[in-house]
DNA sequence: GTCTATATTCCGATAGAC
DNA sequence: GTCTATCGGAATATAGAC
């Protein structure tokens, strides 16, 4: 495989990152990426048969994000508390260019999803959760984290306060955002 | 106005509203409409001279339907926990069908909507908003219910939960969102 | 192996029939 | 006033050029 086809597979892959947290899976083009790749749309399809294919493609990826940044989150020396402010911290940014995350994306979509992708959406929500239910077990044990329910049903609480949270920001603005990501952390604490 | 044009435009709004909530303002076309009409996609278009008309159509009517289910609540003799769950029925409802929320449908979408019907999105989330910051508040001076943030921030923090909620559900499954329903709920109290 | 020219399908929309 | 036949364009996808 030449370094080109390498390069124009990978650069794909993240423009569609990119356009399926901005508009979703139904409102992005091949044409939308060739035009930035400065290629023609049906080029993309020699990287990826489908879109079906590119949105398998975009799913692994992300699958990939998050285990690396599980054990990175995991190897560090940082506290619980610090660590589940890391994984906060990459809503922050989606809120801040108006995207969302690849989670609510995905299951906003999910009724129009290609059969063959939606058990990597499953997988997908799966890796998110339990990194976070793994951070919040550890900060409970240690002290620094407080909380009543179990762990996975907190970690959905957080979670759908953040992806949720992304989501009306782009709407009724980003201190309502703030405002949800304050509360949902100070109620841990 | 004949009664078949009324009925007729009627069923739109009625059909188109379950459509946005299940595939998407994107994903459903004037087709989808027709067909369930047994009339000529066109034939749509006599009614809402183009999908963007469509959408603000269905989007006044939510507001109706949030202004209407707001003065129900309000001239209800319930309690304000009862009021509460009332409005998070709607979402037990929507996980039931695999529907997402209209609030969580436009705010996904938001970003491909037409300029013409953001500023009615903002109008509608408001409503949603400022009903439930109401019950909260009715709550928490009859002590009924309790909470340390503003009422906003706290009905920020439960409308997240639900609309994520529905959301999660379609992939997660029901049982996710039933943990978030009843941990959210029990938060308050 | 990589990309382009082209086909096919479907969508939203217009013009005109009844 | 209500709806249908049809158009123009965009999206996905195939076949074939380099």
């Amino acid at each position: 495989m030449t370094a080109r086809s390498t390069d124009t597979k990978q650069e794909i892959i993240r423009i569609g990152k990119s356009l399926i947290r901005m508009y979703g899976y139904n409102a992005f083009s091949y044409a939308d990426i060739s035009k930035e790749l400065n290629i023609k749309n049906a080029a993309v399809h020699y990287h990826f048969r489908g879109k079906e294919d590119l949105l398998a493609g975009i799913l692994d990826n992300y699958m990939e994000e998050y285990q690396q940044l599980g054990k990175h989150l995991q190897a560090s020396s940082l506290t619980a508390l610090q660590k589940l402010e890391k994984f906060i911290e990459r809503y922050s940014t989606l809120a801040e260019c108006n995207c969302i995350c690849i989670i609510g994306s995905v299951a906003s979509d999910y009724n129009t999803l290609p059969e063959s992708v939606k058990e990597k959406t499953t997988q997908l929500i799966g890796l998110a959760v339990s990194m976070i239910e793994k951070i919040l077990l550890e900060g409970k044990r240690k002290g620094e984290l407080h909380f009543e329910e179990s762990a996975r049903t907190r970690t959905l609480l957080l979670l759908t306060n953040l992806a949720a949270g992304v989501q009306l920001a782009r709407i009724s603005g980003k201190k309502d955002y703030d405002a949800i990501r304050k509360a949902a952390i100070s109620q841990l604490k």
